[in-house]
DNA sequence: TCCGTATTGAACT
DNA sequence: AGTTCAATACGGA
């Protein structure tokens, strides 16, 4: 689904619990493609149809909350509300981003710090790896994680992101 | 089991 | 201020 921002559109996917996954703009022409399901011929799947309308709803529910916390995160702000996330991965990962989403804007942290909040502290780079394999970024603020040098480390969608998004921050290199 | 990694800190120029 | 290097935990193949 595709959540118009004034950077462009994301592209967020939901699962049965809230949102799953979200990713950046695509640079030149945003192709979406809406996948809406078509409609079952039979009454046998009323059930079945009626709980996914059900979902559908949830989902345009989120789907708001996804938009709205994107316009405030990018904005450099903080949002009150996120919707549910569900967020697929490791133990390990799961509670790397976490940590992550402890970090208000404005603020950073380095692998490293992280790495011991979890009660891993050797996990230095595994930390940069989860970092890497976050399913949400932007809200699931992994743009906020710097090298230990204060340096800008890496960014899954392209540094020039992270850059920006620290700037709406206030934050400094 | 092996390989790459969004690291780190120390020891060197 | 830059470079090299080893130690290192994890995840994917």
């Amino acid at each position: 689904m595709p959540a118009v921002t004034p950077d462009g559109k994301f592209i967020a996917r939901y699962s049965e619990k809230g949102l799953a996954g979200l990713d950046f703009p695509k640079v030149g022409r945003a192709f979406y493609f809406n996948c809406r399901r078509r409609g079952n011929e039979s009454q046998n799947y009323l059930v079945k149809d009626s709980s996914r309308r059900l979902l559908q709803i949830k989902i345009r529910a989120w789907h708001r909350l996804t938009e709205a916390a994107l316009k405030i995160v990018l904005a450099g702000r903080e949002p009150k509300k996120l919707p549910p996330l569900d967020l697929a991965g490791t133990e390990f990962q799961k509670s790397v981003w976490n940590a992550l989403r402890k970090i208000s804007p404005g603020k950073t942290k380095s692998y490293g710090e992280i790495a011991r909040t979890i009660g891993r502290p050797k996990a230095v780079r595994a930390v940069g790896g989860a970092c890497g394999a976050n399913p949400v970024p932007v809200l699931v603020p992994c743009h906020r994680v710097l090298a230990a040098n204060k340096k800008l480390g890496g960014f899954s969608g392209g540094l020039d992101w992270k850059r920006s998004l620290l700037k709406r921050e206030g934050v400094k290199l």
